[in-house]
DNA sequence: ATGGTAGATTGTCTA
């Protein structure tokens, strides 16, 4: 099974590059993050169109906003209301082999709003979400269940996630506070970060490219911002993942790139 | 120096 995750900043405005990227990568899953769109008036039928004949919607006007769409059927479709919000954040699907889980955890904010709890309600409400959803897996499965978790994490929690480590320790995306709390929860399921898997420590990984560079290829000041994360059951199951940088590049590009995770499951 | 761009929507929020 090929299952691709793409936060796509606009199904709507991008549903041709999706259409192209489908043609290539043939994914036999798709998760999709910032969709922005009610499910009223998501392109439903193009993708019908193209076998993605079973499908999950969660959007809502203007923000957030997700879909899994899959050329085979899954059961079990559920949409998850976090820290009180009904946000569009969190939805999961049941596949015969695996429960998948789509992410869209909060930015916390950009460019320069400050890191700290206390001032800053958008931060306060992404370290929230992350010890929720921490203790929600946690007490909702086991390290036994197997489970696939993707999307747009908002988080770059490895040295080799950032351009640079030191210019960002203070940067929302790559704080203390947002790494540590990823990784419990990253832990609390012993969930494999498939970019530990594949790619090695040392090697830069990036997912992610502002838009307001003038030249995000040349500067390359990149993060990795989308994760594909499996439970231990499904070890034996991996086969590849692949950041598909070229993605960036396309005419009206998202700022996020697909990342591709092929299973033999 | 506190930028810069993009999307939904049409003044302003979010990223």
């Amino acid at each position: 099974m090929r299952l691709l995750t793409w936060n796509i900043n606009s199904v709507r405005l991008r549903l041709p590059l999706l259409q192209q990227i489908i043609r290539d990568v043939q994914p036999d899953v798709i998760c999709l993050q910032e969709t922005k769109c009610p499910d009223e008036v998501f392109p439903l039928m193009e993708l019908h169109g193209l076998g993605y004949t079973y499908t999950h919607l969660w959007g809502q006007k203007s923000y957030n906003g997700q879909a899994i769409l899959s050329k085979h059927p899954f059961t079990d479709p559920k949409t998850y209301a976090r820290c009180g919000q009904e946000d569009c954040r969190h939805i999961s699907v049941r596949f015969p082999a695996f429960e998948l889980h789509n992410l869209y955890i909060p930015s916390g904010g950009s460019g320069g709003d400050l890191p700290d709890p206390e001032t800053n309600p958008k931060f306060r409400h992404k370290l929230s979400f992350v010890e929720e959803m921490t203790a929600w897996f946690a007490q909702t499965y086991t390290p036994e269940s197997p489970l696939i978790a993707v999307g747009d994490f908002n988080i770059a929690p490895y040295e080799h996630d950032v351009w640079s480590h030191k210019q960002l320790l203070k940067v929302i995306s790559h704080t203390p506070d947002e790494t540590t709390r990823l990784e419990a929860m990253r832990a609390s399921l012993d969930w494999i970060d498939t970019r530990t898997h594949f790619i090695p420590a040392t090697e830069k990984a990036y997912s992610w490219w502002s838009y307001r560079s003038a030249d995000w290829k040349k500067n390359n000041r990149g993060r990795r911002l989308d994760h594909t994360w499996v439970t231990e059951p499904l070890r034996p199951a991996l086969k590849s993942m692949e950041i598909q940088t070229k993605w960036r590049g396309a005419d009206k590009p998202s700022d996020h790139v697909p990342v591709i995770l092929d299973l033999s499951a």
